[in-house]
DNA sequence: TATGAATGAGGGTTCATTCAT
DNA sequence: TATGAATGAACCCTCATTCAT
């Protein structure tokens, strides 16, 4: 049962209706190549109206992408809590990513952006606030891995590499899968990607020959 | 001792002082944020002579990615050539991308928006022959590990998997590299990376537990 | 009383304000050295506001076209409706002329221009329906003539001759008007201009000594 | 035989070229559309040594009609000088026209745009020696129609208009002639012109009847 | 004499943002 | 609350003109 009084009910939906197509314009024709104009339309509503709920285009962005991190890191923290050990930690971390970004393709257009800011657009784009949410789950990652290192689960190379190579893997799997059209199960399983982050691509004859 | 008049060989000087400035200055802003008065500027010369060596922003950047794709592409191939066997040519492929990148940092934050292209931009900003000649790539290394795979060295998995998982682990590595500045020997050193690609990221003992 | 809501009105009245100020400042430059700033400024409007009610200069060129052809075309076409027999349509079409560019002295610069157009400026300018207007009526003419001409009461010449020397004489004579200062009264009378038409410019005595 | 030294000769040839070339580049875009390296090409020089041989476009653009004015005049005087009598020096003078621009249809072009002089373009483009040199002619025209009514040939009605008259029905049949390819005999021959200009389109039967 | 590389002011157009309604 | 008309700064690009060679 929603909270507050009618009005702010609807408040709330419009805001999100708009994100929403904010998402959708962001995702098909990146930041600076979307129109205000485009978006309120898209969303049904006046550009007037736009500029009521939201400062500009910087801050629509913005939220959207704080809107998009708060989902993902809630859900992400939630099964990181729940999973018993590294290894356990770790499909959940890999499950949780390929999970939300099956169910928010678009959104994965905007991410993969992110990685790349423009930079030098006055005052950065991304507040402080969302910056500090990534970065502490990056940070939670990485001791996840270094736990695994301490228990001797892990190979012994810098806790940051091996978020690395979890986060890049992944990342070009989702890719992939969104670039082709992202169809019903055509990203590459999480247990494959598990498999081999885990035991690498030797095939297990090969693996101790040297 | 180059070749050509000295007119010829100004011409060409300046279309290199122009694709350099605009590899900085797009590494900076992304194409859409970059300015062709800044590239000018940032080149010392004026914009109208800019536009009489090239045709305009987006033939400037098609030919500065289509020089350093040329640049990489060759040596990359000539590393793949060279290699002998599966194993050692993905070593080749690996070790070929984190030197070109660490010699070309800036290059590397436009590689990466590439992958996310912004639609509905018109005709793709890409000619056709800088798209063919990196798919080409894309399937020289898929042929590897096709070929690791038949000869019982990899895992059996859809190769353009295992592509994936090579090429995300070492963008991830030097996307992180680049972004903390391109400090010397930050990237993860090569032989890390194809560790873990190879034999994953469990120590020794944890391997064959499961 | 005009139709519409107050805002259909307004829109309207704008979108008239600022072909007018096109009309005078195409009519003082002709379309090349016209400036769509200064057509904004004369219209004391935004230039952006302009771009919402028009798709660019060359379209504002070929609505202030059409409009004023539209307008023409349908007086004229009524004039020649009304009037009975080969001379009183003659009558009526070089009156309809020389009315219409009494009370359009601006737009008269505009379609002088219009007979010479700049060629090679991509798609011409002109949409095909106000091209087809005009052929339309420049038809209606020289059938007129033709219908003289086989009815005995005009020289046994090609039409379009007879065509040719109305309207020549016609512009000439308004054109000078126009460069004179427009003053009410200076242009020809239609009279005049009809009887040279009609019966040359030699005196009674003389016509028939040869 | 030329007169000067071998360079005044080669300098008073590329002139020439050039002024061809700007001809029939203006013919082709008009004089805002053409471009002075178009020109330049056109005539095979560089535009260094274009701008050695004249001051800029404008320069160009006047001396061009300079030129072909002083070459219609000089024609037309002269022809006008050898008639006798008031009919057969607007014989002279139709035809002096209507063989000029034969010879010259790209200027026809050029010529036709005068007529409607781009204003406001700073000081305006064509010096006044040009503009006098045609006023001056013109004047004589007046006088010849004077003098004709004087002696009661032509109809007492204001000279200007007759040269209006005459003018205007040359000059819309050189440019049907133009504009429709330019091809051998398409003009209206001079006689029919002065014909009609003499007697009217009505035929001889209908004339005396009102 | 003859060249064309180099300039930069100015034009058409877009779009984030505001504000009267 | 919700609208969209109106703004104007800023962008890409062209082209007349200059000057070192």
């Amino acid at each position: 049962m929603p909270e507050g009084t009618r009005k702010e009910r609807e408040h709330a939906q419009h805001r999100r209706a708009i994100l929403e197509a904010a998402e959708a314009v962001f995702a098909r024709k990146g930041f600076h190549a979307a129109t205000v104009q485009e978006i309120a339309e898209c969303a049904e509503f006046s550009v007037g109206y736009l500029y009521n709920l939201f400062e500009g285009k910087t801050d629509l962005y913005a939220q959207l992408i704080e809107m998009r991190a708060a989902e993902f890191v809630a859900d992400a923290e939630e099964r990181l809590r729940r999973a018993q050990g590294p290894l356990d930690k770790v499909r959940a971390a890999i499950a949780a990513k390929v999970e939300f970004f099956t169910t928010n393709k678009q959104f994965f257009l905007i991410f993969a952006r992110l990685r790349t800011p423009d930079r030098d657009e006055g005052p950065s784009v991304m507040p402080e606030e969302v910056l500090n949410r990534y970065r502490s789950y990056a940070r939670q990652l990485g001791q996840v891995f270094a736990e695994g290192i301490r228990a001797g689960l892990f190979v012994d190379v810098d806790p940051l590499v091996l978020v690395h190579c979890m986060e890049g893997m992944t990342n070009a799997a989702i890719a992939d899968w969104v670039a082709s059209g992202g169809q019903e199960g055509g990203v590459a399983a999480p247990e494959v990607l598990e498999s081999i982050l885990f035991r690498g691509i030797l095939a297990d004859g090969e693996r101790d020959k040297r």
